[in-house]
DNA sequence: CACAATTATTTCAGTCGGTAAAATATATTT
DNA sequence: AAATATATTTTACCGACTGAAATAATTGTG
């Protein structure tokens, strides 16, 4: 459908396929077109027709992708019709899954990326220890799954997106906020409780991974998704891929420190980010400023400042000024073709996105080429579990893939 | 010689090779260990020796490398002994230059990566319009040949190192400190004074190339080089390879800000991590504490200091904790395996990369693996010409690399 | 010294992915 | 129906790689 999508990169994972590489980018085009044809493929993945024509052979075969019947029919056309192919969503669905403080968030695709629901778990308490989570995960995929009318079996993988720092390759968590212990192997623990393939993954990667795939990333190669949320986030996407760092605690946004010996974070350190557009920081700064009474929330903030109230205002034009300094430091470091601003939290009025940009504008090193393109969008509370998903699909088009092309002749 | 250079991934260069990658994977495995045979090149490489014993076959009868007569006896060996390969250093040279303020310096190497010299050409105006510029590299270029009594004509390549922002893939200059006109395609000007294949690359990357290649990032694939000079500069490896960003201007490291609305740096922007460590900002800070009198350079700091001088230890110990707190940024936000601070003024006393150290142990989010470590090490002034050289050698390899293997048969 | 043992390298035969070109399929236009 | 156009498949072949077998060059041994 948008030719763009066509051009983008497809997501290369070296895991273990030798030659099944060339299955895996083919599946993942037709996914990403929605309906596209061989020579269209051949074109996008700039390789040869019949390297298509024998890919799509073994995907056919085993069942993972559908000739659709009705070629789309753009005006006349000249020439044999061309034969569009999609992924069959029908075959396997997959699961993402978002922890939050308050709930696990869940949403189930089709293997085409189709959404096929959504169900949102409450969670009593906000901190558990490893095991009660992934008892809790597991009720909340039956949940789903009954709500829904599908049988589990049909979950044929599941991505578990949360906040903290852990090895996504091993399944190990070396600390989350949801988490009351740290440094807990989830892979036995999965195991137990999981009937299907499990992965997890920082739960900012992952809405960087969702607007790669199918949000304000799409088709750019380096760029960076900020999660303004409780606390601040970042996910990485360079060349196509995530950047997860070396112990996989990077990306850190949150805690870079723009005050030298600033304002006290939760984190015990001086100067973060987070602790000046946090939303706690917000909080805090305007109770300092008018006695704990009133404000309570960022929603009273905001509904103050837009009522006049020019204490509010500061409050608020000075975290926008803050967060442009910031991203203006991941501009110059980075130097990425786009960044995602992405806020979960109540719409913030259009005056302060500007502030925001005009400070970033002008704290950013001058090159002729333009600053790269930032979008400020809300972010859709399950955009998490949507990203989750992704990686679920992706991980789960891996495990299909391989292996193919052997029951070829038969 | 040294195992671990083996195992080290070979720098891959997409450019337009197809199929000379193995070869040029062959070549740079025995330029990196020295001294290799046949089987060591199969294991490190994993691949099979059959494979090795064709590409060697290549570069043998192109020249490029050569059999070393005498196997190495450690002890009493078995078997058939080993044919040693190394790259004919003689074949060809290349040059790498780096353009500083008051000179010129250049290092000339061997195919091999052995230095054959170097050469300082003073430079009498720090900044000059671009062909003044490359006509003073090519001044440089033959005064060296000159000095080293060497042909011109044996220079294969060279690559020219310089502050500022550019498109390394395509010689073109956005903007450096030693030219006096911006946006300039250098293209046209090097062909049309410098008789060999010539690239340019900002001076940082070329220091971390070196670092990557044959100091302390050895080994890593995720590293950082940090640069203090008269500014400050940084080069980025990512998965063994130069990260640039996308308009080729990241990696500005020096006006990264760590003080909001902090002092003023010379890139008229304010709280500048150069505005509070680069040289002119501590030799500004000690003439506003004691008036402008004594204080001219950085060694007169540092003697002040040493000799008891409290006002000039704070400048030195504030810089030092200010650039702590920076490179925590770094280590939260990349997640490296490794950082090199290189710096090529006077070194300071170790007093002062404690205090840095600490600062920035304490401003890093907390993970239980360890720190990245951290190398503080004085730049030689020619490290960047080797860095230059460096990756002048690469693209030589790829450009006498490319289409060996169709006149095997003859 | 002949021969066994050992290790390095090369040769050989075969696999596999990929491609260009030719063949085939299915339309539209005339 | 013929010409034209475009999509896809088939065919023939290339080239990189590999495992296994063959060959080479040593040292150790009776």
């Amino acid at each position: 459908m948008t030719k763009d999508v066509l051009s983008q990169d497809p997501v290369l994972i070296g895991d273990l396929d030798a030659r099944d590489h060339t299955r895996l980018r083919v599946l993942q085009c037709i996914r990403a077109a929605g309906e596209i044809s061989r020579t269209d493929i051949a074109k996008a993945l700039i390789s040869s027709p019949a390297t298509v024509t024998s890919a799509c052979g073994a995907l056919l075969d085993a069942g993972l992708i559908a000739e659709t019947a009705a070629p789309p029919s753009e005006g006349v056309q000249r020439g044999r019709p061309r034969v569009m192919l999609t992924v069959n969503g029908a075959v396997f669905a997959v699961a993402g899954v978002k922890i939050a403080r308050d709930a696990i968030r869940l949403m189930v695709v089709g293997f085409q990326g189709q959404e096929i629901g959504t169900h949102v778990w409450p969670l009593l308490e906000s901190r558990m220890d490893p095991e009660a989570l992934v008892i809790e995960v597991r009720r909340a995929l039956d949940a789903a799954c009954a709500a829904l009318d599908l049988p589990i079996e049909r979950i044929a993988g599941l991505t578990i997106g949360l906040p903290g720092f852990l090895n996504a390759d091993e399944n190990f968590l070396h600390w989350s906020s949801s988490v009351t212990q740290g440094n807990v192997d989830l892979g036995p623990l999965i195991a137990a409780h999981i009937p299907c393939p499990t992965f997890i993954d920082n739960d900012a990667n992952l809405v960087a991974k969702a607007e790669h795939l199918f949000g304000a990333g799409r088709g750019f190669h380096n760029f960076l998704v900020v999660t303004l949320e409780h606390g601040v986030g970042m996910g990485i996407i360079l060349n196509d891929q995530l950047y997860r760092g070396e112990r996989g605690c990077g990306a850190e946004f949150g805690h870079m420190k723009i005050q030298f010996e600033g304002a006290l974070c939760q984190c015990g350190q001086r100067g973060c980010l987070e602790a000046y557009v946090g939303d706690y920081a917000l909080i805090r700064d305007s109770g300092t400023v008018r006695g704990q009474s009133e404000i309570e929330t960022i929603a009273d903030i905001i509904a103050a400042a837009r009522s006049g109230d020019t204490l509010a205002q500061e409050v608020l034009d000075r975290a926008s000024r803050v967060l442009g300094v910031a991203l203006a430091n991941l501009v110059n470091l980075f130097d990425p073709e786009h960044i995602v601003v992405a806020r979960s939290r109540p719409k913030f009025d259009q005056r302060y996105v500007d502030t925001m940009m005009a400070t970033l504008r002008r704290n950013t090193v001058e090159v002729d080429a333009p600053l790269p393109g930032i979008t400020v969008r809300n972010l859709d509370e399950m955009m998490w579990a949507k990203g989750a998903a992704a990686h679920a699909i992706e991980r789960v088009s891996i495990l299909k893939v391989r292996g193919l092309g052997v029951a070829d002749a038969v």
